[in-house]
DNA sequence: AAATGTGGAATTTTT
DNA sequence: TTCCACATTT
């Protein structure tokens, strides 16, 4: 019964599944069966007996992850995996605190914060405190406490520098005040007290460490401090932690992902007698050689890390190919080109993804996409649970859970408008300042006068209206309830395009309707879902904030950031924009371990493609409404010339052929009479590789200003300088 | 309370 | 350029 599961496995991943119970590092390169490899060795500790599915916990970053895991799991185990704790970091805290919300000094119905409505709490904390927005932005604060408890930081542990920061950390302390006079809780304060939690109260923690023998963990790489220390905490003396991870597709340092987890880790988890065990799953089974040849050379550049190089038993398959654009618009036109003799050769449009480095780029391979009549779609943007109205709708919601939730009762007291003005709160404001309650008991306790007092009594009644009427009902006609008593339907009816929120609203419904059969069928927080479905809806809806579109009909092109990218795999691959400023992006060089940030990006890109892999740039691009002209990205040197088929002139040297694929407009090439021109890649006895980006004056008096690479821009004077065609 | 104007910033992002 | 937040007007 053990064999089947076992088979087909390589050396390497049956080492890892099969380890005796022991901390583990497992080195889980792209496209190496990462995934297979965890979910095998639950499925292995469950069929050898060794583990029961009640001691069993896997973590994972994404919703997504887990449900695979979940899904994948449970074809490969008879056993029913109800009762293993399968989720995200978040997810398990959430369960954690809902289960423990006394000792955790929550209240029973704490909600969950979304990053919006963290911020609209600090911009309320501003106000009520008179704190000047303009000398501490709310933003910055934002990513002051987030970033202070990601690293397990309370305000009275967090060191402040100067007057500045000492007020911030003061106003971090009157934020944490709100928190908790609120019930609400923001993402990093599920963690960091749930980790508080558990050091504080010795039999929780040891109920959980004798409970958790078996805990695994994907993506290792990204963990955070605080995660960090929260796995050390939950892992007991004797539980084995299986730690999966690739140090070479670290992209996310920038929230605060510490790659040095993974060295530490070795340290921490060893006992006396048993060190970690370290296992490399460097075969490949997604991409062909070449690509995978790329992808090598390029992370070799990186110091520092782990080391590991994957291989194929696959063919070397087809050269990585590369295009010189001379402009961004060129660069989708060739994108869309080259897309329409591939769907041609009846590779599928969903088989094909064009990546780019930040969002703006996608405008432009959007126009030219939508201009070809091909079928696209671009991830990133607005979420589903993130809209206005469908927060609008969750806010009456939360109001009927908890009509002390000051967020969500400023969201909703006056939309639908109904004549209570900015005026009126505000005295509901100070008075709730003053005396330390919420709006909704002031305004309970203290009819405000006038009309808008009228209009405040009347939506408190349809508040209490709506919570009597849902008492007996089930969450979907819950929320279906609200959806229309609130006036949400009826207003968006009467606006000229409302209708796209109607639907939306719609979804809402439906959206409850499969949470609570998806909680009936099985997994994970059944229980807590029973007992109140309503506050286990709106966990949910904070901790999943759901697709940012419904998948389309026909098959489309797939259009997304390098990061969005992670984890999946695709038929061809166009990495596009791939300029010095742009990727390498230009804010990396200033960020400690920035550039080698970008690279693991880059490798993480080109790791995406099974069979076909486009790496292209553009040497002029419309950015912020001014052309800029890049230099070609260091990482296409970094590919060693042999493994590149060159599909335009190299780097795009168009001067050298005249006839080649530029299209200059004339303004620019009326300019040029002392044989170079703008775009043109040039070299520098000392400046080294740039591109000339400008020119002025005639004969002697010529001058041509040139971005170098790495000696920033400069004119300089043709006569004198040793300018050569690069 | 909607409509219009203005200024400023514009990697990457999950929970 | 384009998007957003915020302020001012109507």
């Amino acid at each position: 019964m053990v064999s089947p599961l076992l088979e087909s496995l390589n050396p390497e991943q049956l080492a890892a599944v099969t380890l005796p119970h022991a901390s583990a590092l497992i080195l889980a390169g792209a496209g190496s069966g990462k995934t297979r490899v965890l979910t095998t060795r639950i499925a292995w500790l469950l069929a050898t007996g060794q583990a029961s599915p009640l001691s069993v916990l896997a973590v994972t970053f994404t919703n997504k992850a887990s449900r695979e895991m979940s899904t994948r799991l449970s074809v490969l185990t008879p056993v029913n995996i109800r009762g293993m704790w399968i989720g995200t970091f978040h997810g398990l805290c959430n369960r954690m605190l809902r289960a423990h919300y006394r000792e955790a000094g929550l209240p029973k119905l704490f909600q969950i914060m979304d990053t919006q409505d963290q911020l609209a709490l600090i911009k309320r904390v501003y106000k009520a405190h008179n704190i000047d927005d303009e000398r501490f932005p709310p933003r910055q604060l934002q990513a002051l406490i987030n970033g202070s408890k990601e690293a397990g930081l309370r305000p009275n542990q967090v060191e402040a520098f100067d007057e500045f920061s000492r007020r911030q950390v003061e106003h971090y302390a009157l934020y944490e005040q709100a928190c908790q006079r609120e019930g609400v809780v923001d993402f990093p304060e599920l963690l960091l007290r749930t980790y508080e939690l558990l050091s504080r109260d010795d039999s929780l923690r040891q109920h959980y460490q004798r409970r958790f023998s078996h805990i695994l963990i994907d993506e290792f790489q990204d963990t955070n401090v605080l995660q960090y220390k929260w796995l050390k905490l939950l892992a007991g003396p004797h539980a084995a932690i299986f730690a999966v991870g690739d140090d070479d597709q670290s992209i996310y340092a920038f929230r605060g992902a510490n790659v040095a987890n993974m060295q530490h880790f070795e340290r921490d988890f060893s006992t006396a007698d048993v060190p970690v065990k370290l296992i490399k799953l460097e075969q490949n089974y997604r991409s062909h050689g070449h690509i995978l040849d790329a992808a090598n050379a390029l992370i070799k550049h990186n110091q520092g890390r782990l080391g590991k190089n994957l291989w194929t038993s696959d063919a070397h398959g087809e050269p990585v190919r590369a295009y010189a654009a001379p402009s961004d618009l060129d660069e989708a036109a060739f994108i869309v080109d080259v897309v329409k003799g591939l769907v041609e050769d009846n590779v599928s449009p969903a088989e094909i993804a064009v990546l780019y480095r930040s969002n703006a780029q996608s405008r432009v391979v959007e126009h030219a996409l939508f201009n070809a009549a091909m079928p696209y779609r671009v991830y990133g943007g607005m979420r589903f649970f993130e809209r206005a109205e469908i927060k609008h709708a969750l806010a009456y919601l939360r109001l009927v859970a908890a009509p002390d939730d000051d967020g969500a009762f400023l969201r909703v007291v006056n939309f639908p408008p109904r004549g209570i003005g900015a005026r009126s709160l505000e005295t509901l404001q100070g008075l709730a300042q003053a005396q330390g309650s919420s709006l909704w008991q002031v305004a309970s306790a203290r009819p405000v006068s006038g009309k808008a007092g009228v209009s405040l009594a009347a939506f408190q009644k349809l508040v209490e209206a709506m919570k009597t009427a849902t008492q007996d009902l089930g969450l979907a006609e819950t929320v279906e309830h609200v959806v229309h008593a609130s006036g949400l339907l009826g207003h968006y009816q009467s606006e000229k395009d409302g209708q796209e929120r109607i639907d939306n609203l719609q979804e809402l419904i439906n959206a409850a309707q499969s949470f609570m059969r998806e909680a009936e069928r099985e997994v994970g927080a059944a229980d807590e879902v029973v007992d109140d479905p309503l506050t286990s809806f709106l966990s949910h809806a904070a901790l999943e904030a759901g697709e940012t579109q419904a998948a389309e009909g026909r098959p489309a092109l797939q259009l997304m950031t390098v990061h969005a990218a992670k984890g999946l795999e695709f038929h061809t691959v166009f990495v596009t924009g791939l300029e010095e400023g742009l990727f390498p992006h230009e804010n990396s060089m200033s960020e400690l371990d920035g550039l080698e940030e970008e690279r693991r990006l880059a490798y993480v890109a080109i790791t995406r493609a099974r069979r076909r892999l486009y790496l292209t740039h553009a040497q002029s691009r419309m950015l912020h409404g001014q052309l800029r002209y890049n230099v070609a990205s260091r990482f296409l040197d970094e590919v060693p010339a042999g493994m590149v088929q060159w599909l335009s002139p190299k780097h795009g040297d168009f001067a050298a052929e005249p006839e080649g694929l530029g299209r200059y407009n004339a303004a620019e090439n009326a300019r040029e009479d002392s044989g170079w021109r703008i775009g043109q890649s040039v070299k520098h006895s000392r400046f080294g590789l740039g591109i000339i980006i400008d020119a002025e004056g005639r004969g002697t008096d010529a001058r041509v200003q040139v971005n170098f690479r790495d000696g920033g821009v400069k004119w300089l004077a043709l006569e004198y300088a040793k300018l050569q065609p690069a």
